[in-house]
DNA sequence: CTAACGTATCAGTGGATAATGATATGACAG
DNA sequence: CTGTCATATCATTATCCACTGATACGTTAG
């Protein structure tokens, strides 16, 4: 499927599950807060350690699937990888779901399907 | 990690969850579908089964997830109970989802983390 | 009242996945 | 080289969750 066919084709099996994708990789706490962790600031995997308290061999699966999913890009420097944002996108998917939380956020607090 | 150091608050537990819970609430196919028939119009239990063609049963429990959420909202009319967005945000996220995908498609469509 | 319809709930099942400890890979310092 | 550090991968486990069929609940029609 080519960039100009998502515009045109929203509904598509595939398009559901590139959105199911990219959302799921925004529904986990730890993944948020690895995003949140690299929203200021180009940041390597010890210092996404130090920062959220996860550890090391979650993060780096983590990282993997933020990767993968396209929200964030890495690249090597030396013995570090540095991780950021692939897009200033992202940030504001996050910003906007936050706007939205302010004003539904007693219905989603009440929310029992996830026991999370 | 104290308090002081998230900066605009939006970084502690309890907003990561819900955050974390709204993006759970877009990150299943079915969902999307459902929210995809709700986007023109309001519609009951049965219209949405025929349009996404989903058992009912799975239907209802998706839109109590949806509802509890806050996602969507419902009113009883007789028999039937219709359901429609909650607010016209939940469609700009989609579509702003929709946006960043077109550009990060290729990322996106090759990620291996969830074998759907 | 009673049957048919619309919706919600329940129990069971299979599959997905997040977290962890151990280990592998790769790069730099000395 | 060799040891150490940074990161990634693997195997395991425990949990979660989507789907299905059966069924319960409530409402309207006749």
């Amino acid at each position: 499927m080519t960039a100009q066919n998502i515009q045109d084709d929203l509904s598509a099996p595939d398009t559901l599950e590139l959105r199911a994708k990219l959302f799921r990789g925004l529904s986990d706490p730890s993944r948020l807060m690895i995003l949140d962790a690299l929203v200021s600031d180009e940041r390597n995997v010890q210092e996404i350690v130090g920062h959220t308290g996860l550890g090391q061999p979650n993060v780096s699966n983590h990282l993997r699937c933020l990767l993968e999913c396209g929200l964030v890009s890495r690249r090597s420097k030396g013995r570090f990888v540095r991780y950021r944002l692939a897009d200033r996108r992202v940030a504001d998917l996050i910003r906007d779901a936050d706007q939205l939380l302010a004003s539904t956020a007693n219905g989603v607090d009440a929310c029992q399907s996830y026991t999370d």
